[in-house]
RNA sequence: GUGGGAGUAGCUCAACUGGCAGAGCACCGGACUGUGGCUCCGGACGUUGUGGGUUCGAUUCCCAUCUCCCACCCCA
């Protein structure tokens, strides 16, 4: 038997509803804060990730499936093409080859899939979905504002809420600018130092290859450690720590809910000044339902202009994990189940069906085959609210028996009329 | 990539220290030839994830492999 391989997934119905009834309400929220949607390749040039996510991240060193595409000719080599591991890098591409700058400030969403080749795991796949948005645009359009962040952070505020996520947290950071953090890196390193070898092994190694990730330990012997370590709060240049004050600033007056973490640190190369997440507990592990943040200089790294940025991404299958601790399943169910009896009642049956679907009635067609008692079962199964029956003695006598399958009740519709009667009926209920 | 747990009917799970692979739900049919839900009766269900090994005999023990789950790493 042939599956699917390891790390994806069928989404089947019912659960599909739940992942439409998502993507539906992210649209209306976005189209009221005047986002627009763009779709981008999900297949770029190698370059493009190493260059913007960073070579030494865990993403494009170990993560990224990749491949030689083939040359066109013999000679010709052929470049190094890679799934999208993430949107943001082919979205900046799109803004610097389409030289969207002429459009002032973009505010462009994306929904769909990504792909890293990762350990899977709950909330965690090789083929996943992420439904993300981008701010981006040059400076004199506003785009490096700290009004931007704060609009972001309360889009994402109103779109969980409005979702129906009860328990999120907004964990909010500054990373600064690379001049700070390369500063920071430096302080860290040093009070590292001294004290390292009392830490747990994975301090150990973090603190050589990355010291940021020392404050991602949970060994509880190593907290007192962590605390005490220099904060990144306390190495940011005047600009930033303004920029950092004003997103609060308005966050509060808009009533967003946060708390400052300043162990949050996000993991892309890309990432200056705001960093953000949304945590959602009952998620496990991976209770990070999206994260992003602000990237000043991502643009100019690409060969673009200078184009200040922010943006986040939401990993809609978390999302979709967290609503369905809280959301029974809602299934779609019929209005009508049209019950065809007997030889050649099929046609009708078709006819009849055609006509209240146009008056968007839902309805199931069954089959002439089937008995009239597996009709009915088959319509009770699905849920439908009422069963037309069609059969020989309504298409002689003109009139259509209609079941209310709820109440058991029957009446006797005429032809005349009948798809009026039965829209009136349903919308009734 | 590392460590641990688990894979048995469509689903949820049984099967003692190795001895004929089972139950509930779901499915199909009948009781009831054009009237569902309730009830009763019957039916079909499986290379026990896959491939090796030990054994008279393996769902059970051993090895390998695949997949899922939990955690690490990291991220959404």
């Amino acid at each position: 038997m042939i599956r699917a391989v390891r790390g994806t997934r069928d989404l089947l119905p019912p659960e599909t509803a739940l992942w439409n009834y998502v993507e539906t309400m992210v649209r209306e929220v976005f189209r009221v804060y005047n986002f627009q949607e763009i779709r981008t390749p999900i297949f770029e040039e190698t370059q493009l990730f190493a260059r913007s996510v960073g070579e030494e991240t865990d993403i494009v060193s170990k993560e990224m499936y990749t491949w030689e595409d083939r040359g066109r000719t013999a000679s010709d080599k052929g470049q190094s093409l890679t799934l999208r591991p993430e949107n943001t890098a082919g979205v900046v591409r799109a803004y610097i080859e389409h030289k969207l700058w002429d459009r002032g400030l973009n505010k462009l969403y994306y929904i769909g899939p990504q792909f890293r080749r990762e350990r899977p795991q709950k909330g965690r796949y090789r083929q996943f979905y992420q439904i993300g948005a981008e701010v981006i645009g040059p400076p004199t359009a506003g785009s490096e504002s700290p009004a931007r962040d704060a609009e972001l952070l309360e889009l994402l505020a109103t779109l969980l809420d409005r979702l129906g996520i009860a328990d999120w947290c907004l964990q909010l950071n500054s990373v600064g600018c690379p001049n700070d953090r390369a500063a920071y890196n430096e302080a860290l390193r040093k009070a590292l130092e001294p004290v390292v070898s009392n830490m747990c092994v994975d301090c150990q190694r973090r603190a050589v290859t990355n010291p940021l990730r020392v404050f991602d330990c949970k060994v509880p012997e190593d907290q007192p450690i962590i605390d005490k370590l220099p904060r990144i709060s306390h190495y940011l240049d005047e600009p930033c720590r303004n920029h950092f004050d004003e997103v609060q600033q308005i966050l509060k007056a808009v009533g967003v809910p946060f708390t400052i973490n300043d162990r949050l640190v996000r993991g892309l190369d890309y990432y200056t000044r705001t960093a953000f997440e949304f945590t959602h507990g009952a998620l496990g592990a991976q209770n990070a339902i999206l994260g992003g943040g602000r990237y000043d200089g991502l643009s100019e790294s690409l060969g673009g202009p200078k184009a200040p940025g922010i943006g986040f991404a939401i990993g809609e299958d978390r999302l979709v994990l967290a609503l369905q601790q809280t959301a029974e399943s809602v299934q779609c169910k019929p209005d009508v189940y049209i019950a065809p009896l007997g030889a050649g009642m099929n046609a009708e049956a078709a006819k009849l069906a055609r006509e209240l679907r146009r008056q968007e009635v839902v309805v199931e067609l069954g089959d002439e085959t089937f008995r009239l008692k597996k009709s009915l079962e088959t319509a009770s199964k699905l849920g439908a609210r009422f069963a037309l029956i069609v059969g020989e003695n309504e298409v002689k006598s003109g009139a259509f028996a209609l079941k209310n399958l709820s109440t058991g009740d029957q009446v006797a519709v005429p032809r005349d009329g009948l798809t009026d009667e039965i829209r009136s009926r349903v919308q009734k209920l």
